[in-house]
DNA sequence: CTTGTTAGTGAGGTTTTTGCACATGAGGAG
DNA sequence: CTCCTCATGTGCAAAAACCTCACTAACAAG
């Protein structure tokens, strides 16, 4: 069989399969379903023309041809695992990013272990900045904004789409439970100084009144301890609060609004694959935190 | 990088690009436009983090990066190549086929050194037979076949689908040309005894009549002879005649009509790997015949 | 006989890859 | 310069590959 034709991803599930002794495990290894290594390997045998497991369905055996094919396919990956890590971890380069305050403390910074996982030998350097994007003024690489981005001045990637809706603690829902705006005239409203319309917006969209006389807090950082602490209500982006309801922390009776506004990440263009991998790499961030 | 998410098919095309030194070359060797390897370095370069290649366009100068990562590559592939390779050759077994006689001469055996090719181990055992096909009586493993499968009878995988149409060579084209059924009346049509009625049932598909007088032949195999020969024109399947069309030696100027039949394969269920192999293989082949 | 574990599969949807045609950029000829 | 050629880059649409889901099948253990 020809290297250009070689099954690669199936030989690969196999090979799983095989040292792990489940399609199970294998599967996990993956990061797939069992039923999508089950058909590689079954394409694998068609392919080949080789039968590479007998045995019951709950006890896979392995036969003789796959016993004598597996040791050299373990091998053959080790050593394109082990060049690959290899040669990531020798592109050192330092990047910096100028990203939004709020979003880099709750939404960034907790997830750049990962980052710095997978590529030990590209530094982040981080600085908050809510100001406009100008690459030829300052010195970032890579600026992650929430608006509608600028096609002429910067690449860009979208990340995800902005919504707000109220936020409270569990704590302090009054007795019948939050089923209306209406609900929410029993709980402070709490503000921030930079976005004070907050409200006052969302009650257009859902065509309510509200009292607006809560206390203003400097960050919306400060206001979501209050939030927490069950001082009252706040209107929060859900990116910004997205870990906290899912553990529980905050509820959100009345879901999120798009704004129509989007989060993005820009970059110079043709700057290189380490920006390029970074950029990517907070795409599928983003593309896990929208699930 | 887990193992799970290497990139192996982006790894193989850039080191088939580094070994190859042209985009080009490793697009040939992969079977695929360079403009399909360039897209899968590129996206290698991004989830990698790493330059690969540089230099001008039309010059591409492998980074160090790449340079050092390309021998683990070449290495690992190579040991996974040739224990595949070894482990097909290990399979032997013979698949007995049963087929139509012309179809085995005009379209199975030109193609089955192919098959041979790739599973070295596997023999054909051909016979050529145009009866029914009965598993239970005979001893086939595969039989190929035209007409409507038989649901019940046997698994079958669809080859291509019947056309006919009138084949002749350019040779003795009338000097006008060939543009409509009745510039065939100048030319001789030839018969078969198997299928006497094949020109009169084309004829009411396109609302002709034509004279039914020329030689009667005792096999399409001779017929075809004839018909290069230039003794006339015949009815003749498209799968019979393609590669004499592709070559220039036969011209069909109607082309062909679908006769609503199949060409089929058939083969006892739960037959294994190598008779599904061979089955894939021929449904690979009819695939390309197609087009 | 029921329950739990593991694999197989049909249908359907999503993502990835590809081919095509055109664009781009480098180098060389005139 | 300008034009030409060569090799790669890319937008778009189509195709192929791949995956998930929900359900089924086979077996083991209680």
């Amino acid at each position: 069989m020809r290297r250009g034709v070689l099954p690669l991803n199936a030989l690969r599930a196999f090979e799983s399969t095989a040292r792990l002794g489940r399609m199970r495990d294998a599967a996990d290894e993956l990061g797939v379903t069992y039923g999508a290594v089950s058909r590689q390997i079954r394409g694998l045998e068609k392919t080949l023309g080789i039968v590479l497991f007998d045995g019951p369905k709950n006890k896979l055996e392995p036969t003789e041809a796959a016993l004598r094919l597996v040791p050299a396919l373990t091998y053959g990956f080790d050593r394109i695992e082990q060049a690959v890590n290899k040669a990531m971890q020798e592109e050192d380069r330092i990047i910096d990013v100028s990203c939004l305050g709020t979003l880099s403390m709750r939404w960034l910074i907790p997830r750049l272990y990962d980052f710095h996982t997978r590529f030990p030998k590209i530094d982040i350097r981080l600085t908050t900045d809510d100001g406009p994007v100008n690459f030829a003024k300052q010195h970032f690489d890579v600026a992650i904004r929430v608006g509608n981005p600028d096609f002429a001045e910067y690449e860009f990637e979208l990340l995800f789409d902005d919504a707000v809706g109220p936020v409270l603690s569990p704590q302090i829902t009054p007795d019948g439970g939050i089923s209306q705006p209406d609900d929410l005239r029993e709980i402070p409203l709490l503000h921030t100084k930079t976005r004070k319309d907050a409200w006052a917006s969302w009650c257009e969209i859902v065509d309510t009144k509200l009292p607006v006389d809560g206390r203003e807090y400097e960050h919306f950082y400060f206001m979501l301890e209050a939030v927490m602490a069950g001082l009252g209500a706040a209107m929060a982006p859900w990116v910004l609060v997205r870990d906290d309801i899912e553990a529980g922390r905050l509820i959100a009776p009345f879901g999120f609004k798009e704004t129509g506004l989007s989060y993005f990440a820009a970059y110079r263009p043709r700057s290189g694959p380490q920006i390029e991998a970074f950029v990517s790499w907070l795409q599928e961030q983003a593309r896990k935190t929208k699930r």
